[in-house]
RNA sequence: CGCGGGGUAGAGCAGUUGGCAGCUCGUCGGGCCCAUAACCCGGAGGUCGUCGGUUCGAAUCCGACCCCCGCAACCA
């Protein structure tokens, strides 16, 4: 089976933070399951680089815009090897392909009428030099500038008739109950849509914010950031390819747009596809580049899981708190697999939660140094001082087609692992994983092998904990894919050696209040 | 009466066909001694937000109220 997915794009304003890692993290958990059941897997993230806030802090600092952009892009980039990403896609909002796709979807959505030009009223305070929504106005002022008049500026743009799709997205919302997860979400964007969709503005005049890409005809106007990042969903597969643009666009106007061969393009074997993002992202991915799909033509995305927040130490992280965590400092720290952990099992997949050093490290000690780290010492050197061979096998990895039929006879440990992953429950099939390494441990001191003579008997004890080790250590990959591999090697060998311990005990001396 | 989520042991959470209130961490006691001061067993600790109702019986159903947190449109 093909199987597609995306995070948003980053916007380059700022530098990665935690929230961003555990986004990549669960798509790349996701991404290397998938893999393992076998199927075929296309992964994309990047970067969102257009928009007055990038124009801006650009010039702020000195420098020429795509500049800034390319340091951003760097450093997002640069978590590819310090978290362990597998994506195969990296796209850049300024990328060529990237910037002729947002224009040819344009082109589409405009044919279908829905892009009009409308006159446009901002009210702008002078003392903050920017443009202020109603409702950040209060008795209709600014509320850092409350002596000063605001400003009401006319500004031309074009709008996208998102009104026009509120019965068809509530029609998509109805015919697939299990687009959005979690099922809250789900609710909150189905009653934000029913309340009714008003038009918003996808340009913005270029004399005033030159940075975006040029509206296709239109040279005194850029597209509003949103309506170009969106189409990187499509536009990093290649779209707008030939089988497209045959009867869409007609050969000669854009046959250079296709990066695909006919054959194989990529945008026809993986779109539609699963999309990921942080809640603050619902409208925008479940509504208005839904809308816009519909508009251009193109197939809604298959279904889009929308992720809860990280807070620290239970505040909101922000700059001004001083209170943000840097993934690549945490890396450093505790070594890449012991962080995808903490993000993927203490970090619920769907809810809040919180981040602390005092959880990282009591979750680090509980678990995978005295839990995992700890049975596979001892069973490897019980192993190795008795001089005992094993011959353990490969865990059988089956898709979910095969599943269906066993499901019935054997609701085994495997199956039930398999159940959580396709809910997206990480935390809880890592909990599965764990228990089976626990139960181990009762195992072991029940049948208390270190007190057996005979060579036969202690065998038969350990060699089912040893093939339990390694189910795990295979089931583990999604999770921590550089442990997995040690694991798996070290328990594939006919005479398992004790080696070097997994994970050290973190010294827990200084205590949290 | 804007919409939605939530209030269960010191902390974090599970718990809807209503039936002795559970899990992880921490804490206390015991055991074991193969292992990373690890592992195993047991104890203590909760008026399940408040009040009222239905019921033989409610964390679980109904009503009222209190508190916390999201969303309430152009925010990338």
């Amino acid at each position: 089976m093909k199987f597609y997915i995306t995070t948003t794009l980053p916007y380059v304003n700022a530098d990665p933070h935690i929230g961003h890692a555990a986004e990549f993290i669960k798509a790349d958990c996701l991404a290397r399951w998938h893999r393992l059941i076998g199927d075929e897997v296309f992964f994309n993230t990047g970067t969102d680089e257009h928009g007055q806030k990038i124009y801006e802090k650009a010039k702020a600092a000195g420098k020429d815009t795509l500049e800034y952009c390319d340091e951003y892009a760097a450093k997002f980039g640069a978590l590819k090897e310090a978290l362990g990403l597998t994506y195969n896609s990296f796209i850049r909002t300024t990328d060529k392909h990237h910037i002729e796709a947002a224009q040819a979807f344009w082109k589409l959505c405009e044919a279908s009428g829905d892009i009009y030009k409308k006159q446009y009223q901002v009210k702008y305070c002078v003392g903050c030099e920017l443009e202020k929504t109603d409702s950040e106005l209060v008795d209709g002022k600014c509320p850092l500038h409350p002596n000063a008049e605001l400003e009401l500026i006319d500004e031309e743009n074009y709008f996208f008739k998102f009104s026009k799709y509120q019965k068809p997205l509530l029609d998509l919302y109805k015919n697939n109950p299990e687009f959005v997860k979690p099922s809250e979400r789900f609710n909150e964007i189905k009653s934000f849509v029913e309340r009714g969709l008003q038009d918003f503005s996808i340009s913005r005049l270029a004399s005033k914010m030159p940075w975006g890409i040029p509206v296709p005809g239109d040279e005194t106007q850029v597209m509003y950031v949103w309506f170009d990042a969106l189409v990187n969903y499509v536009s990093c597969l290649g779209w707008p390819c030939h089988c497209e643009r045959v009867n869409k666009f007609g050969a000669e106007e854009s046959s250079d747009l296709c990066l695909c061969n006919k054959d194989e393009c990529n945008y026809k074997r993986y779109w539609p596809g699963l999309q990921v993002c942080g809640k603050d992202n619902l409208r925008q991915q479940t509504a208005m580049w839904q809308s816009m799909l519909m508009s251009a033509g193109l197939p809604t995305s298959k279904q889009v899981l929308v992720f809860g927040f990280i807070t620290a130490n239970g505040q909101k992280m922000s700059k001004s708190l001083g209170n943000t965590i840097n993934p690549i400092d945490l890396v450093a720290k505790y070594g890449v697999d012991a962080t995808r952990y903490f993000l993927l099992r203490e970090i619920k997949p769907f809810s809040d939660s919180d981040f602390s050093f005092e959880k990282f490290e009591t979750l680090y000690n509980a678990e995978l140094a005295n839990g995992i780290g700890n049975l596979a010492a001892r069973v490897s050197n019980l192993l190795e001082k008795n001089g005992i061979e094993t011959n353990l096998k490969k865990i059988n990895f089956v898709g979910p087609l095969e599943l269906e039929k066993e499901t019935e006879e054997s609701f085994s440990f495997y199956v039930n692992f398999h159940l959580k992953m396709s809910e997206y429950a990480f935390d809880e099939a890592i909990g599965i994983l764990i228990k089976k390494a626990a139960d181990c441990d009762v195992f072991l001191a029940e049948k208390k092998p270190w007190k057996m003579d005979s060579k036969e008997e202690i065998k038969k004890v350990l060699e089912p904990v040893a093939q339990d080790i390694l189910d795990i250590a295979y089931l583990l990959a999604p999770f921590m894919p550089t442990t997995s591999e040690k694991l798996i090697k070290q328990f594939s060998e006919k005479q398992i050696k004790k080696g070097e311990s997994l994970f050290p005990r973190l010294d827990v001396s200084v205590k949290g209040v």
